[in-house]
DNA sequence: AAAGCGAATGACAAAATTGTCACATTAGCA
DNA sequence: TGCTAATGTGACAATTTTGTCATTCGCTTT
């Protein structure tokens, strides 16, 4: 069931909204100002907030922005139509704009198109406890990021690419090495190998991740 | 139409080959040995390459990892079934086996077949002349390569993934530092998008990619 | 034209990445 | 068992990345 943030200071308003898409299968929490919107986007990790641009503390935009960062797609909620020809013209990254008073059917159907739109862009590799986002070029194990820098994540893409497969040392070498008409030791190749270990291993000294093929080369378990 | 690389030295089953592919829709193009393989790999960028493990000049194996290297998918010809068995247990990186002899039409039909399945792997973003390999982690204009440290990467993909909104300083502050909860200097962003127009933009005095909006931040021209 | 502001720039130090040693350890084999 | 070749390790120098100045540039508004 989709968690829906609500960002809003009426509270009447909330609690007619929240009835009613409770009955159209969403989960609802709320937020009555900019502080405790930003802290709720963290701490429930939404999958939509809406926003009321006038809030009696603070200001919706930076609870969009806010929400942007962390990936949560926005909608935004206006007064008056003036207001929403300022924000669509601000262009501030929301994903849909709905001036009250709205029809509760709307709103619903402006939800469902945004999730629809938002869901779709889960462009994720997930390997046991690892997980790559590769349209953000991040790499988390659990929800704890790791760093990885240039070269290591290039190499571990190549072995998430071809995962299972063993892969020689004269590949591996071509493909991150050599691509760049650079000859480099064979020996760094084990050492970036030792290094992408250390970061991604539960256990380096043991590892189940990357595999050494004795001879050959190495090969990433599935 | 697919061009395919053919790595035999048997000419007179490449004569054979090469007419019944041609039939087929296949443009094929050969190498007698190891060396000339490898050359032809770089020079005519084939599709796919078809390689005989039993060459009389060097090995099919070197063949084949120098193909995977480029992305080059990969069946291997086998003279017998004990080969085979030696070559998939070693799991050299082929996308396919076939044993010799093999009818015409079982080959014709392994080669869609493994062309379906790597041409559907182009998870590439592309905006004018710029192109992003998100599943390898690589940037390029044009077919020439282009470097950025991990956190341009970043900064980029992000731009990316909100082509043509208008983003705030502040967002991208959030975006790129802040989910490391460090805080950097409103600053640092003004340098990384110098820096990131210095790689990117044709020229990086005049940027037609990332374009400044005063006051607010930086949009990625679609 | 001058003032004021935000953005761009060049330069810089600290930190991280990158590639290579020399040496230690290990696996496979005689 | 002990030998040998392959792989792993810790340390290192060179280079690049990263973040921050101080300063300059160029819009906007007086």
């Amino acid at each position: 069931m989709e968690k829906l943030l609500m960002v809003e200071d009426d509270s009447a308003l909330v609690q007619r909204l929240t009835e009613y898409l409770s009955t159209e299968g969403f989960h609802c929490v709320s937020a009555g100002g900019q502080p405790q919107a930003v802290a709720a986007i963290d701490a429930e990790r939404p999958d939509l907030v809406l926003v009321d641009i006038t809030l009696a503390e603070g200001n919706g935009f930076a609870v969009c922005a806010h929400a942007r960062g962390k990936g949560v797609p926005v909608i935004f909620l206006t007064a008056s139509g003036d207001e929403l020809s300022t924000v669509t013209g601000l262009d501030m990254g929301a994903d849909d704009y709905i001036a009250k008073p709205f029809r509760p059917k709307e709103l619903v159907s402006r939800i469902r198109s945004v999730l629809r739109r938002t869901s779709g862009n889960h462009s994720e590799i997930v390997l046991r406890e690892l997980r790559v986002d590769t349209g953000k070029g991040l790499v988390f194990r659990g929800d704890q990021q790791i760093f990885l820098s240039a070269l290591e994540y290039r190499l571990f893409m190549f072995f998430l690419n071809h995962r299972g497969q063993i892969l020689t040392r004269e590949q591996l070498l071509d493909e991150i090495w050599d691509s760049a008409g650079e000859y480099v030791s064979d020996n760094t190749l084990t050492v970036y190998i030792k290094r992408l270990r250390e970061k991604l291993e539960e256990d380096s000294q043991d590892p189940r991740l990357i595999l050494t093929v004795r001879g050959i080369g190495y090969q990433l378990k599935e």
